[in-house]
DNA sequence: CTGCATTATGTTACAATATAACATAACAAT
DNA sequence: ATTGTTATGTTATATTGTAACATAATGCAG
């Protein structure tokens, strides 16, 4: 499965392919495994994948009923759960916010780039870091499950002044 | 500045001297950077050190209003604050928790196990992923601000059935 | 197609976490 | 004592997330 672009994308990135792609890829994926990617959950996730920023789940609520679609907490907290069930969607726990997941079906940990400025994410994926930390882990007789790695700063494109935002 | 003890401890440790010497150690942090480690700062400190567990932030003022204080949530919330500021409790923000530090005044990045049976956190200080993570970024022009990295899984004791609880 | 089981969504109410705004108190130095 | 500063008290409210139960849509057996 091809995987959207895992740096910062640009200002003038073509987004609507980052968009069409992450949704082509989710459909794909969802019929391979058959999960029901609804209506609500499609849409969701395009809503989601409105721009490379983390969004709240009331955000989106607030979205939703825009969009015509009679929608509560649970409406939202709902279509987030199965997203991230199946790796559709990371949380981005130090924010309370949630972003499209750049390699969908790839089976991997989230690592996170954040930028303070202009608030985009960019999801890293170095093997190097899980290998460090099973490794620390395993000296402690540490059994990991699951880990996930924010991390926070000013992007390249933020400190030339050219961010989007 | 001695340390506490990095990984889990036993359930049989001796943890009063954990408590103690963090408390030590923060006033005598506090002093020496003209820190006014004041009682209600030094009360919620304590009541953090209790255990290695996270502690929610309504968890302590409870136990605040217990001890006889007058306190609502912005009282919790202001020396957490302090706190944290000050790198003598870190925030586990995958459970809305916090954590006493166990490497006060080190001025270090924290990474955590946090074991999913007993709830106790290790608190890890491996150079080698601060080195990984920073060359990451570097190559994508990313200025590290700060990091957190949140691991779960199941410690050794709660594999063997000795944990505390 | 029909009835039935399953899954998804709607709806109401509320829990849990965190902050804004302003008043009072304690403190530190003149 | 006076005064500016920092800390705490107090009230109210914002933000984030769930519980519980009702209804609707879907998939399938017969
Ligand atoms: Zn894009
Ligand atoms: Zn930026
Ligand atoms: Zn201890
Ligand atoms: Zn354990």
């Amino acid at each position: 499965m091809k995987t959207n672009n895992p740096a910062f994308p640009s200002a003038d990135h073509d987004h609507k392919h980052c968009v069409s792609l992450a949704l082509k890829n989710a459909e794909a994926y969802c019929l391979q495994q058959g999960l029901r990617l609804t209506k609500l959950r499609h849409q969701v996730l395009e809503l989601i994948w409105a721009n490379h920023q983390p969004v709240g789940a009331y955000e989106l609520l607030e979205q939703l009923t825009q969009e015509g679609r009679k929608a509560a907490p649970p409406t939202v907290y709902r279509a987030l759960d199965f997203l991230m069930e199946n790796g559709l969607v990371h949380r981005i726990s130090s924010r309370n916010a949630y972003v499209g997941c750049s390699h969908a079906g790839h089976d991997h940990t989230a690592q996170f780039l954040i930028c303070e400025t202009c608030g985009q994410v960019a999801e890293l994926d170095d093997a190097r870091i899980g290998s460090v930390i099973t490794k620390d882990a395993d000296q402690l007789g540490f059994t990991v499950a699951q880990w996930t790695l924010e991390i926070s700063g000013i992007c390249d494109q933020c400190k030339r002044g050219t961010a989007d935002e």
